[in-house]
DNA sequence: CCTGATCATGTTGATATCAACCTATCTTGT
DNA sequence: ACAAGATAGGTTGATATCAACATGATCAGG
């Protein structure tokens, strides 16, 4: 009903003041830079550090699995591993029960990196809620939001008939 | 004061619930995949859609305006620049009164795709607007984030001496 | 056992992203 | 006019990101 007119063409400020992406990515870049800062001396970006904290477990995540806990493709994930492997951070083990199944994990040398990396994370995390002022909704707002766009952690279910 | 107690090191609960850079990156990421597919019939990535968005004023931005913008770096703005300047969308002008500055801009075809592909984004738009139901503060929440983290448009000042 | 469907993952190719370095241009002081 | 510093941008190298396709494993019927 209320799109009966689609009016004008969308103007550059309406993407600019509406456009939840832009706003997510101008956001997104702004806090990896940040963090990528803060564990910089750790030699790690802050994907990686996302991406070991998600390993990091008691039962190792299968690859679907992690990439499902950080919102991203399975073959960004596998891509991802790599670097840490090679850096013999992580190791990538085959289920014993499924063998198309694989389970990244920690090798005791992740597992150290993680550990000093994980306190500067918080350094830096106490420094920008710090920074950010009085508790802000927007932290709130943004966990919401990102449960809502990718909620994980439940069985998949496919599309169903409904409409 | 209330970091006297370095406690334990963050555990992977800790992080997850609370790291703002991950949810960011989740945010982020499910919305790009969401209006990549929206604007994929017009041979669009969202980020390309936002980058002609901010090139789309009267005024041609420069590169780094543009990076501002977007709070991206400036080099990526210039490698971005090369996929839409190969297909005829921009051309990057030399800016007459300095020379090292360059004002990349739309050309008719790049204003016709952006036409297009902006009714696509207002559409998807809307619907995602309907999806997340009633009007949430996450959206308000996420812009006044972006604005905080990185503000642009206005004159750059360097650190201060303030502590 | 086969055979086809399903599932988990990997591979490829294109683009995105940033830091570090480099070059060209402008500006200022002399 | 010249040299020193600042500024705008590009280049390089590494990683990240995804869709589309390909491979190999498991599972359900027969």
């Amino acid at each position: 009903m209320s799109k009966a007119l689609p009016s004008a063409l969308p103007s550059a400020s309406e993407v600019r003041d509406r456009c939840l992406c832009l706003h997510a990515q101008r956001v997104a870049r702004a806090l990896a830079r940040r963090f990528d800062e803060a564990l910089r001396p750790h030699d790690l970006t802050s994907g990686q550090f996302s991406l070991l904290t998600a390993l990091s477990g008691p039962q190792p995540p299968t690859v679907s699995e992690a990439a499902d806990l950080l919102a991203m493709d399975r073959s960004t994930v596998t891509a991802a591993l790599k670097p840490l492997a090679r850096r013999g951070l992580v190791l990538v083990d085959s289920d014993p029960a499924d063998g198309r199944v694989k389970r990244p994990r920690l090798t005791e040398a992740g597992c150290a990196v993680l550990a000093r990396a994980g306190a500067a994370w918080r350094i830096a995390h106490d420094a920008l809620d710090r920074e950010l002022g009085a508790p802000t909704e927007a932290p709130a707002a943004l966990r919401t939001l990102s449960t809502r766009l990718h909620p994980h952690g439940q069985p998949r279910m496919k599309a169903s008939s409904a409409s």
